[in-house]
DNA sequence: GATGAATGAGTCTTCATTCAT
DNA sequence: GATGAATGAAGACTCATTCAT
């Protein structure tokens, strides 16, 4: 009935579907819930997706490549790298307050059978960068001395985990700010850590 | 046929449901694959559980009463609040790295019906003993000056994080040590720690 | 595959499945049989009817409502109340006749937990109306002076159990006349019943 | 567990599956539910009856051999016709307030499978013998002219409908002596019934 | 005899997917 | 392109029946 651009309703699919995986997961979600909350017949989300994996995948693609986008330059800027980790850890947790939904799909089916190659990608991609912020930042003499590598897995999961934290409870406090001082502050006062050293 | 205890059925139900549960989602997971990994029929698996939902709750519920009792004793101690902290991340990496399959599950049906409340009950427990961890420390002087209600939040959202990180990758480097120094000592180096204060 | 209106299929599905239900009783009958029967899919049945209860439910009620009317006029008219009483009956008999299916689940099913209202203000309904003929004719003189309310109760009975009658044996000789004439003449000769008085 | 004599316990299940059997049908019964409320194990029913058609078919049976019994001896005594009609009215009707649960069973299950022979004969019995009270009295002179075979249809009718109506509504007046008052009288007025003569 | 755990076929119901219109 | 009726495979759950104890 209702004629429009064919881009107008994939994007609205996929938007609709975005909050369904993100409140049910992919195997409770349902393609005729979709389908009417995307007001469009059920036959007609499948003149844009093959099938329920293939909507499933475009959902997670198109957002990775947004995000990936979103912080490919963040490294390659000539600042110090306290201020490229602060960056990089301000857009991960804007990111993570404003696409909420996806975070949701993310968690939820991140060990999930279908496009498990590109999820991995994505992880490997974002823990690469942040590697290199942190042993730059070692070089510079900016980080204190500590393994690069693990370092990084323990940030990349504190992102992991304050963004579900966003994504799950409304009203939780966290701002980037607050996350950037942590990680870079720490907890100990000046008087202990100096004592400990 | 086979007759064995029924308490040992019941268990072995448990432990392959977690198994299924945390490789699929509670959706994607069905009774016949439980029953035949379990070693067992259809029907059987309904002697010991009413339904699905029973099943996963009964997981559910063990697990983090199991937890919680871990944890309950921690704050009580009257060693330094850095101890107590240190103890308390331990714990907790220990438990992830002991359990993946329990993190999965958890982390996977978060937001999901079943169980809720126990589950927020739960997150709530563990936030109040960490912020009164924070508070104490902060009191005694023994950790720097910040909101300790965010703080909490922070360092939660860190080890859902890190619980997420060991549970899905089998070779991530991340040590309860690591974790613990990293967020008692921040980043930065004393050189630049003290130029900035 | 195979499209037709979907008031067809509905009606189908009806017809079909007052056979079923008839024949076996609502926990007898199975989805499956009726929609083999009525030519269609499992998942067809579904389009029309939320579930096993609620397509029984819509046979009775629509069965119901069906003779209500019919009989709904009776009473009103301005004959003698024999002969009101003679074209209730007749209506009752020949209603069995066409409709012995109906009856059948009717009487299989009356103390059933599903529109156990429903039924209750129908016989509720008949009754009161043979009441009120019974009484008309009394005060009329037309009938001898008995027992109003168990007059019609010991009538239902009768209607009901001859409906069964007509509806679980082929071969039963029972005519509206024959029963017309014996509930209205009895069964003493006239020479008894003047001796008796 | 509990030792008693299996006769005593055949009783038990037999009561009580006429309960179940008589409320919820025999599809829709079930026999944990039998076994529980006979206060013995499913497997104990399995020592007693073959299986769950036997169970059904042990009760049917001596149910009605019990009746057959009890209205055998009627038709042979020497009183008149009329007192022999009232006498097998007053059985009837009182076997049907003793044995309510059995009359649910019976017409729930009429045209069922199981045991149809039996309850045919059953039938025929009594069809048979109030035939002959009827051939008997109209050529005594008792009872006035009328087709004998027809007029039994609709007396066993009535029976059968005023059995159904005593075993389903607890609060119906119908008393035997009324039922045979107006069997033998009929509705009409002697005023009216000469006229119509 | 008596038990009740165990079985698995059978039931209702859902839902991804297709296709005639 | 767009629709939604129709399909049927698959899943949760039940229950008659068996059998080791």
């Amino acid at each position: 009935m209702n004629k429009r651009s064919g881009t107008k309703s994939k994007k609205k699919i996929l938007h609709v579907a975005m909050k369904v995986f993100s409140s049910r997961g992919f195997a409770g979600a349902n393609i005729r819930d979709i389908a009417k909350a995307a007001g469009i017949s059920v036959g007609g989300v499948y003149l844009y997706f093959r099938n329920k994996e293939d909507l499933y995948l475009n959902l997670i693609n198109e957002m990775i490549d947004d995000f990936m986008e979103k912080t490919e330059g963040i490294a390659s800027s000539d600042r110090s790298q306290t201020d490229i980790l602060s960056a990089f850890l301000k857009t991960n947790i804007e990111y993570a307050r404003r696409h909420r939904e996806f975070i949701l799909v993310h968690i939820r089916e991140h060990c999930f059978t279908f496009g498990r190659e590109k999820k991995r990608e994505f992880i490997r991609n974002q823990k690469r960068l942040l590697e290199r912020i942190i042993q730059q930042g070692i070089r510079k003499g900016e980080f204190r001395r500590c393994n690069a590598r693990e370092t990084s897995n323990i940030i990349m999961g504190t992102l992991r985990g304050i963004a579900t934290a966003i994504a799950l409870d409304d009203d939780v406090v966290i701002t980037a700010k607050g996350v950037t001082e942590h990680i870079l502050q720490g907890l100990l006062s000046d008087k202990n850590k100096l004592r400990r050293e």
